[in-house]
DNA sequence: AAGCTTAGCAACCGCTGGTGT
DNA sequence: CACACCAGCGGTTGCTAAGCT
């Protein structure tokens, strides 16, 4: 009657669902920026988080990385998200690779909200048959070779951090620090020019919630 | 001014392929 | 060889904010 997989095991430990608070952000991201990341499900179990191995990983992934790179598609990005698009359908992380800093996750959010509803209301009442829409594309059959668990980062060295926007609202982003994302986006062991950004009580590579959200 | 609808986003779920035992 | 575990992917949902009537 038990299939715990490690994972789900419900027995002692209750799992937390839903969206993440500051503090177990900055659980995750102290433990990380000690420890680095990956085994998720261990990961999550060390740093005292009840959460899943996999949540973790996509918080981290999608929203604490250094590097990662939120809000504001430019009108650069946005065509060449179209054309990728176009070219292998709904390869999101094959399309995220291709725009540093972007997550899979956003680019299929940015499609579905935003790209998509341009494309049906500019397409319009005549035309039947979207060239557009992914169902003909490359669908072979359900093979995602995920080439890489890296991002080809490293490339896009200046990411600002989203403050340099005009539009968004922007809403709480923790990792405004400059990271050194021209070194090893993977490792992000030693914070070295986030640990600048450390204030001074943050000695042993401890971010604390001011360092990271500064609530005016 | 209040209620209702729509848009946008963060996070979850199920599934797949790869790897280690 | 079979089984178990892990990472990753893509689809989908649920919640909140914004816009509209």
């Amino acid at each position: 009657m038990d299939k715990k997989t490690g994972e789900n095991a419900v027995q002692d430990v209750e799992v937390r669902k839903g969206p993440w608070t500051m503090e177990e952000d900055l659980i995750l991201i102290n433990y990380i920026a000690n420890h680095g990341e990956g085994v998720w499900n261990t990961l999550a179990r060390s740093a005292g988080l009840k959460r899943t191995g996999k949540s973790c990983r996509l918080r981290w992934l999608n929203y604490l990385r250094p590097d990662v790179r939120r809000g504001n598609i430019t009108p650069e990005e946005q065509m060449l998200i179209m054309e990728l698009h176009a070219r292998w359908g709904n390869r999101w992380s094959k399309i995220a690779r291709h725009l540093p800093g972007r997550t899979d996750n956003e680019i299929k959010n940015y499609w579905r909200t935003r790209i998509q509803k341009q494309m049906k209301q500019a397409e319009a009442p005549y035309t039947t048959q979207n060239k557009y829409i992914s169902h003909g594309v490359v669908r072979d059959h359900h093979h995602h070779h995920h080439d890489h668990h890296h991002v080809d980062a490293g490339a896009g060295a200046s990411h600002s951090c989203g403050t340099s926007d005009g539009l968004a609202p922007e809403t709480y982003s923790p990792m405004c620090l400059e990271s050194a994302s021209t070194g090893n986006p993977d490792a992000f062991q030693q914070p070295s020019s986030a640990a600048a950004a450390m204030s001074a009580d943050s000695a042993e590579g401890f971010w604390s919630v001011e360092d990271l959200w500064s609530n005016e």
